[in-house]
DNA sequence: CTTTTAAATTGACATTTATCAACTAATTAT
DNA sequence: ATAATTAGTTGATAAATGTCAATTTAAAAG
């Protein structure tokens, strides 16, 4: 389960990869930097390889480094007691991983796992930290990710505790069609378990909901892939609760 | 409820106030502003003074400001659809409220509401952005300040998810003790309903689980006073979910 | 000090959700 | 290809939590 570390620089570090590390080119915190000190970040960092399933960092252990996803799907998620998981997020290409205490204790509060698999650049906290002396706009756009991913989990948080299962399944899987995989069919790749454990209840629950969805013609299913049949259906679902 | 703006600059100002906004000193963000940026946030600085009850910030307007707590007590919480609340946190005196969309979409994600009388300083977002873009320490401690924030809501959510109501009670319990009032029988100044929104469960439920603590002998209660007999039952409560 | 109003409490009950066990389908290993 | 393992599904049931209504207590207003 080590990760394999491919020592030699990628292809595209020459090519500034890093600066497409977002999809929103006005999101992206790497455009802020200038040129030298793109390089600065790109000579030392390390692409690794991980395969589906693999651990890419664990809650808990230091946080000494941030993450860009440079291919694949990772799911972010908090440990609970006993099994529990709760998964916050998931990352998709050019994603930029922050967050989670790097600028806090130091220690990550969740573990971040392959779903696919996922090609990343591991750069030095240290160097960010850096690059927010050294350059204004981006500690400014750096506050700004971090907002946002604040954001992002506090309509989460709203969410889980103030909905019924029905809403929490629709807004999950708008937020898969809309924000993640942006297509309509779309394949999770994620299994019922996963899934459950991104709206906070157990994997029969889950199922169960899905089943209703597939009977009213919301949805249909096959497999790990998801096609939205009635998307207004599902809007009205996630207001309600 | 239109708070009443106190136009002249309060007693204290002069001698930078603001330098003591949180409590703990190796926290306090505006320790590392020079004297003359100090100047800059409290020339301009706005000193209003809220009721019980009434709104300091509203979820949903624009977050032009960055608020400063030096007295009293505040509730954040965030309004979901048809009455629901989640209190997500309390602030008293010393707390800096940034967050919730000053960074981001300019749109407050939470309203602030006073729970006892509140004196609070105003400081226009700009000059915030004024000073990360000039002080690069100041942004890195606005970063942990966020990525505090941060890490409080992450558990808070996993907590929610994760424990029945006896355990979030307990929770709830040792944070109030622990982290905001910092004195045994403490008072809480809440109403249950109040209480019940930081857990996430109906007033009703929120009474049953303090009827059963009372019982056992774990707490004593007299109104909005609550006194902590057995911590250690509360953190095994607490543990156990 | 009484009246009025709001908050806290309690009980009965309905609903939501989890748990457990059985079973089927799919995948992996032999 | 077949056996073994894992993931997905279903049903029955129990537990957790919410809802509603009634009652008590406390607080505010007159």
């Amino acid at each position: 389960m080590e990760p394999r570390i491919i020592e030699e620089a990628c292809a595209k570090c020459k090519d500034h990869c890093c600066t497409r590390c977002l999809n929103d080119g006005e999101l992206n915190i790497f455009n802020y930097l200038t040129k030298e000190e793109l390089e600065l970040l790109v000579k030392e960092k390390r692409h690794v390889h991980f395969k589906a399933g693999e651990t890419i960092l664990k809650q808990n252990t230091s946080a000494s480094h941030i993450v860009c996803i440079r291919s694949g799907l990772a799911k972010i998620f908090a440990e609970g007691e006993g099994d529990k998981k709760l998964i916050l997020n998931l990352v998709a290409t050019h994603s930029i991983l922050t967050g989670g205490g790097i600028f806090m204790d130091e220690i990550r509060q969740f573990t971040v796992q392959a779903v696919t698999e996922v090609d990343c650049c591991f750069i030095y906290s240290d160097k960010i930290f850096e690059l927010v002396s050294k350059n204004s706009t981006f500690a400014f756009q750096l506050l700004k990710l971090n907002n946002r991913q604040n954001i992002r989990m506090l309509n989460n948080l709203v969410g889980i505790t103030q909905k019924y299962m029905p809403g929490r399944v629709a807004d999950l899987l708008l937020y898969l069609k809309n924000e993640i995989f942006l297509s309509n069919p779309f394949d999770t790749r994620l299994s019922r378990q996963e899934l459950a454990d991104m709206t906070g209840m157990t994997m029969e629950s889950f199922i169960r909901i899905l089943k209703e969805f597939k009977s009213s013609a919301i949805i249909a299913v096959d497999g790990s892939q998801i096609h939205i049949l009635d998307e207004d259906a599902l809007i009205v679902l996630g207001k309600k609760g």
